[in-house]
DNA sequence: ATTAGCACTCCATGCGCCGGAGTGCCACAC
DNA sequence: GTGTGGCACTCCGGCGCATGGAGTGCTAAT
């Protein structure tokens, strides 16, 4: 039988001691609390009820003779059934105006834009996983020709994403049999998958061997490579005010882990798997401290959601910050910031 | 008459005083130096000469009873007089072999490479400040039709740089057209500088009214738009390993300039900033200190150089380090890798 | 069951002390 | 007069100690 599932009570103990500690950083004591409006016990009984939310393992204390503090378990119990849900002020919800300006006419730079209204609402650092790969669909294709040796291959999808890519060719080929390479490809892939872009190509290339046109075969080759790479390209991920979280009272003061953060930050290859993770459910996802798998980051928690175009989920965006965070506010923005995106995305506003 | 005219041997007291802080990080008392070999004073007469040289502006102390560390100026004298040049062993030179990997085909990828290893050697911060606007020579331009409204425009230079634009469009245009407008441009203006290229097209919209082709008079259209943008866009930088700055023991203990001089390498317009003025000159370019503008790197002190594509300078690449360096591997390191940068891109290989 | 009281623990702060490193100056020697 | 030894002085940093405050855990009383 579960200590809170008995207890109403203690329930809101629970939530007035993260609410506090989230508030003030400092370990709460007893007396602290039982000043507090709603909770109408002597801090001797509070006392009681702190430690047998302790022995349950929501609260630990940093020393003997402390107040205490909430633990990671703490925090998901607190996140999951405690936390009042919070509205946005109309001020917060304007302020995510996206696409305003005409530089937001590419979708990196609207999720860049979003991350960074993101980052400065919540004070933490905003992130954002741009489409890569399985999620990106073809629209056009080019290829420009470098040098003898080199061609580059201009990727465009739906979705707006470029991306370029240099292809060693071994066969010259004019600048002119290339455009015309790039129009059929355009006209047989518009819509697909890049995916099934590339298993039709693959496909194509076993089938048909010498009864095709050179040109096309020259084509199917080129576009392989071009795709091939394409997909193998890594994930790649926007950090904006990384320096909030570095500010943040709980981290300044500890040069030793601030230094490990920072690094973390900079090799963004885990916060790629992070995102990643996020992006596996529809439901914004929660990370708190060791929750995440990654040792350096036991002491952030990541909040994160997927955003979509057309109802096709491209990647994730939301924040890490410290474990002592406003949640609530944290869901709020995280959600209204996916929403948005999501929104103009699919709107024919892009 | 200068101190440092004067005395020879003055000029060898500094040397060594700044050899050793540079080596220890602690002020240099006269009793350290005195043992130091190539020196046979006793400490009270460097003592005397080290009052001089305090005197002169080349040394401060920290306080009144400790030993002496160079000034801004006195690093500029060494480093401008004093400093043996340093060469590399063939283990740093054989590192900076470039372009290797497959990955290497695009110039960002290079720089980016040749970046990273120099941030390794030197173990202070990377930097390198990409081709942009003036720097770029045309080469090839593509136009995408994204909706109705919108167009992108893929911008191809001659070095290799791609860029992307999205450009709203009032009459709406066939990809084809798109395709026939970006082949008129192609023949015409394959080579020149974009800022030509520019200039040419004003002047043919300004002269040529109605008499022209329409499809040739949005060709005009489009590719102002386009090219107008992409030299208004911001020169940008790659960084890295910034962290090996932050952990440099100057700066690690010291939480307060941690923080603002992490969020000076977020903001990453006064590196840019930095790095442009390095781009005027053609030789080696050293800010020690307060020598550069910024308040917030007064600690640091950046080395660079420009690299070459064809004895066309295109950027500079750099180091930004604390100021307290082995400015006499840094000079040749970064020397090195812009030689070696600026011989990859004008070789064939590229 | 709740609460008041009390002993106890631990942290943070401030203070004084002391040793070490280094300077500046003076007087002496070559 | 140039270099050197000696000496008084300064300042930093670490250590030990005392102190006050915040908070707990337990017990006994209501």
């Amino acid at each position: 039988m579960d200590a809170l599932e008995l207890a109403q009570r203690n329930r809101e103990i629970l939530r007035a001691i993260i609410n506090t500690f989230v508030d003030t950083g400092e370990p709460v004591g007893s007396r602290t609390l039982s000043k507090h409006a709603d909770i109408a016990l002597s801090p001797a009984t509070i006392r009681n009820i702190m430690s047998d939310l302790a022995d349950a393992g929501f609260l630990t204390k940093p020393h003997v003779s402390s107040g205490r503090l909430p633990t990671d378990l703490g925090y998901r119990v607190f996140v999951d059934d405690l936390m009042d849900s919070h509205t946005l002020t109309s001020e917060e919800q304007e302020s995510m105006r996206l696409g305003a300006s005409a530089q937001a006419a590419q979708i990196e730079q609207v999720l860049a834009q979003a991350t960074r209204i993101l980052s400065e609402l919540t004070n933490t650092a905003g992130l954002v996983l741009l489409p890569a790969g399985e999620q990106l669909h073809f629209k056009h294709i080019n290829f420009v020709k470098m040098s003898e040796e080199k061609t580059l291959a201009v990727i465009v999808s739906m979705s707006g994403v470029v991306q370029n890519r240099v292809i060693p060719t071994e066969t010259p080929m004019s600048q002119d049999e290339l455009n015309r390479i790039s129009n059929m490809l355009n006209e047989e892939f518009g819509g697909l998958a890049l995916r099934e872009v590339r298993e039709k190509i693959i496909q194509k290339m076993a089938h048909a061997r010498d009864d095709l046109d050179i040109l096309y075969r020259q084509a199917l080759k080129l576009s392989k490579e071009a795709l091939s790479e394409s997909e193998a390209a890594q994930e790649s991920i926007f950090v904006e005010g990384a320096s909030r979280v570095f500010s943040q009272p709980d981290f300044a003061t500890n040069a030793e882990k601030l230094q490990t953060l920072y690094r973390t930050f900079e090799e963004r290859e885990k916060l790629v798997r992070l995102l990643d993770k996020c992006l596996e459910s529809s439901d914004i996802t929660i990370l708190i401290g060791s929750e995440n798998d990654f040792d350096e980051m036991k002491d952030c928690s990541v909040v994160a959601q997927r955003y979509y175009m057309d109802d096709r989920p491209l990647g994730s965006i939301g924040i890490i910050g410290p474990k002592r965070m406003r949640y609530d506010r944290a869901v709020s923005l995280v959600e209204w910031t996916a929403d948005s995106v999501s929104k103009f995305l699919s709107s024919g506003e892009r």
